[in-house]
DNA sequence: AGTTGCACCTGGCTGC
DNA sequence: TGCAGCCAGGTGCAAC
């Protein structure tokens, strides 16, 4: 999308998770897309209008890019498949297709001023990958909290980006309880800890190498140019209820608990 | 203020 | 084969 000019939004439904922008294919049309980024779990993509148009896949969005020069929809133009929501069209004869069976997702056009204020981010916590992460945040963040490390971690004020698969697998490798309240990993007086500290560097350690393996492809996950991503083959708890806990000095089995109706996936034994 | 539970949807899978 | 019940990658919001 960057740098393309969008020639055509074609927009088939009136809402998804929430309703689309009034005049939302009109606004899109004929602008050019600055830049694209992303914030938390939101994409956003800067166009010069001053818009940002804002983007979440929800559990089951995703993006089909299709490539004229490539692809072969140059022949099957008109061909869309079920839960096709939102069609791009670009200058250079791309087509992104955006398709979401449960309609968890959302897009929304906000100015570009109106961003850091905007009910969607002005209670969103810091980047996982950036620099801010360490043992000292962790331990700002969790200090005195009486949620349980699953939940602190799930929760996207405080570290913006963790879901559940992730928190999952983050925790398992730190040996850390979901269970256990996230205050105990600090100290009272706010000072990181040896556990606050590695778990920092541990949630660095899953999502980068989780964007290396191309995500999760848990049933239908695919990257942008169709691939699918491995990292699923690399998960120790989630989604292994009743295996071996991989944890080679441990005989534990990995166990699952509902925690705020989300699943868990740990290990009782190794994990504390 | 901090937490929890519900709601929003469709589809895939399991077990009867 | 059909159908009920459960589960799923997320998060806004009402209710405690």
């Amino acid at each position: 999308m960057a740098g393309q000019r969008i020639t055509e939004v074609l927009q088939r439904r009136p809402d998804l998770r929430f309703p689309f922008p009034e005049n939302f294919a009109a606004r899109l049309s004929g602008r050019r897309v600055t830049s694209v980024g992303r914030r938390a779990k939101y994409l956003l993509v800067d166009l010069d209008s001053d818009d940002v148009l804002i983007m979440h896949l929800g559990m089951s969005g995703s993006f089909r890019i299709e490539d004229e020069v490539t692809g072969f929809f140059h022949h099957e133009r008109s061909k869309l498949a079920a839960h096709d929501h939102v069609v791009f069209r670009f200058e250079n004869g791309a087509r992104i297709t955006y398709n979401d069976p449960r309609r968890f997702g959302f897009m929304l056009l906000e100015r570009r001023a109106d961003l850091p204020a905007h009910p969607l981010f002005r209670h969103i916590g810091i980047e996982p990958l950036g620099n801010e992460l360490d043992g000292a945040l962790i331990a700002r963040a969790f200090r005195n909290k009486a949620a349980p490390l699953k939940a602190a971690l799930l929760d996207q004020s405080l570290i913006a980006g963790l879901g559940n698969i992730y928190v999952c697998e983050a925790l398992h490798r730190a040996g850390l309880s979901p269970r256990r309240a996230a205050g105990t990993i600090v100290r009272q007086d706010g000072k990181p800890t040896v556990r606050a500290n590695a778990l920092a560097g541990i949630i660095r350690e899953v999502l980068q190498e989780a964007v290396e393996a191309g995500g999760s492809s848990l049933r239908d996950h695919r990257q942008t140019d169709g691939a699918l991503g491995y990292f699923q083959h690399r998960f120790r708890v989630y989604d292994r209820e009743g295996e071996h806990c991989p944890n080679p000095k441990c005989n534990g089995v990995v166990r699952r608990i509902v925690q705020s109706g989300r699943s868990t996936f740990f290990c009782g034994e190794c994990q504390r």
